[in-house]
DNA sequence: CCACTTATTCTGAGTAATTCACAATAAGCA
DNA sequence: TGCTTATTGTGAATTACTCAGAATAAGTGG
């Protein structure tokens, strides 16, 4: 759905060659299924399993989508893969790992946007657990912003009020 | 399960009568199951729809799992209650709405536990979105935080090897 | 207090996302 | 080249949740 042609990707082929790395370093071995899918989830982030299984298919038609699943977790387990879980949706997958960037999702349309880190680096893990907090050592701060997109802003400007005003009340 | 005898909710009879007139205020009827079910999750912030059921049913014993289900989606809809979903968790619930706050859960063993938020009032609000974002107008900012309750720390520090020296930066 | 309207609940079945068990395949190594 | 075992494929199961329709009861007017 990209007016691009070839150089889309986050990654080309260099990143292949990492991910072989990466796999052996792990104990992994390389097939061209998780070589295709970490592909398919480098050219499009976000995609739920599903989604991933679809992309991979022009490659491999034969693969399953529990076999899809299966590479998803062990990816995300191995940290090679990043595992988000927006509200009222299927799981979803990105390979920009490391960093901690976060997302906006629009509850319009559901589209999802990678956001980086609001206070510069890394603010979000020290919040203010000191007051009787049994959860110390943050590791991960997850922060999913929740708005609407300028597509949604301006459709819903143009066939409906601005202001819906549900409830009377 | 508590040790406590009456006082242990985070609200009493004057929250019931509360709900009873918002519940009207937004053209609800006040039954009994809704009723204990915003008592249920009063008592036990956090809890899954089938631990609100579990509670639910000491007072009403055959209130069904899906009017727990309606009953919560319901009241969310309504502002009333406000849904968090943990990742490989089931949506959980809570009465706390309104502020923002936000939630730390341990990794280990699933504990959740309120965080306020942390720079502030609402620092999330506004985060580094100006770089070609489409998706302005942020209205929620749910943020959470991962780590290790002080259980979960003690007991894998007697078990295992103290730190596994978490991602660096 | 009674009848009536309709939201709410209950009964029972259905769906989506994900996982499990086990047989078939193929990556890595001797 | 052949062997070992991780990985994939096949098929079924599970979890969390939703939907359709009948039964119940909250609120309202008489």
């Amino acid at each position: 759905m990209t007016t691009d042609t070839t150089t889309e990707w986050t990654s080309g082929p260099t990143a292949e060659h990492q991910w072989e790395q990466q796999l052996h370093s792990h104990d992994r071995r390389v097939t061209k299924q998780r070589l295709a899918v970490l592909a398919a989830v480098a050219r499009s982030p976000h995609a739920t399993a599903e989604a991933v299984t679809d992309v991979v298919r022009a490659e491999l038609a034969n693969i399953t989508l529990q076999s899809v699943y299966v590479v998803l977790a062990d990816l995300t387990g191995l940290g090679m893969l990043r595992r988000i879980e927006p509200p009222n949706s299927a799981a979803r997958y990105e390979t920009r790992t490391g960093d901690n960037h976060h997302h906006a999702i629009c509850t319009g349309c559901g589209r999802i946007e990678d956001v980086d880190c609001a206070v510069g680096h890394a603010p979000c893990l020290t919040p203010g657990l000191d007051a009787g907090a049994t959860i110390g050592r943050i590791v991960i701060a997850d922060v999913l912003y929740q708005g609407t997109c300028s597509d949604c802003a301006a459709k819903a400007g143009l066939v409906e009020a601005p202001a819906p005003a549900p409830a009377s009340h």
